[in-house]
DNA sequence: CTCATATCAGGCTTACTGACATCT
DNA sequence: CAGATGTCAGTAGGCCTGATATGA
């Protein structure tokens, strides 16, 4: 109910896109505050778990399996090297890559950033009951699985 | 699934966080395709729903209602005045403010978004039933009005 | 020669912060 | 005086484009 205009309930308000917006502000910020704590991002948490999960890979299959720009990486993998959280070592069996490698500074900063990471999700759903946080990310996962192809 | 390197599926893929994320640029993609066609931005449609909805406002009113910031409302505005979408006139109560009008040309151009927004919509949720359209959304309101309190 | 790799420089958008002059 | 209003400048982060040098 508009009164003196906080907010009126406008119909944009209600359609998926708009929600689906202002939840990814919400879900970002709490995913950086949750970060912030590690002195961490979200890109370089994404990094981490890519290695932790396919192992050590040149920065082009990186950035094709986390799904973050070459550009952008290079950035990110600076700040992680610079911290001693993944190391950059040239490929001996073809001299234009660098094979990066997870150290074990960098396995226990992920594992940190996992549990903060569930604490994020956590407060993202908090309004929601186990049973429909799982209906809500299903119903996700298969939204984005149509857009994808 | 992950075999040589294009995609692997870390956990975050599945993180609701992520995915809702990933569904805001797909559908703020989608939303400016539509908006593009008719020569508006997101932005601008949304300044023109919160005054037809709302009536002629002010600016800060009218960014309060609609979830803009003054700082972006102040280039909208302008954009919207230059095509002669909305007039804004000094208000002769309060001299500091600007009323802000939609003129007949703003509600023939709001018009033609409604149909291109419901379009966007349809694309989003284009893998889902009906049903589940329905489930998402409320799902998604409730979520949303969690966080928001 | 073509292709892949790594790097750098920059643009573009949304959301936001801070400063400022004006007026109530 | 405090407080609201409109404007402008600039920031951070995500995503993306393009140019370049090197090597397969």
């Amino acid at each position: 109910m508009h009164d003196d205009g906080t907010w009126g309930d406008e119909r944009f308000r209600r359609t998926p896109s708009w929600m689906i917006g202002q939840l990814s502000i919400h879900g970002y910020r709490l995913l950086t505050e949750q970060f912030g704590a590690e002195q961490a991002k979200p890109y370089e948490y994404r990094v981490l778990a890519s290695l932790a999960d396919g192992g050590p890979a040149s920065q082009a299959t990186l950035g094709r399996r986390s799904g973050i720009h070459l550009s952008d990486l290079v950035a990110t993998l600076n700040s992680l090297a610079d911290r001693g959280y993944v190391e950059r070592a040239p490929d001996p069996a073809d001299r234009r890559r660098n094979v990066v490698t997870l150290t074990g500074a960098g396995r226990e900063l992920l594992a940190r950033l996992e549990v903060r990471l569930d604490a994020a999700q956590a407060a993202l759903l908090a309004a929601l009951s186990p049973a429909d946080r799982e209906t809500l990310t299903a119903l996700l996962a298969r939204t984005l699985a149509g857009l994808d192809t």
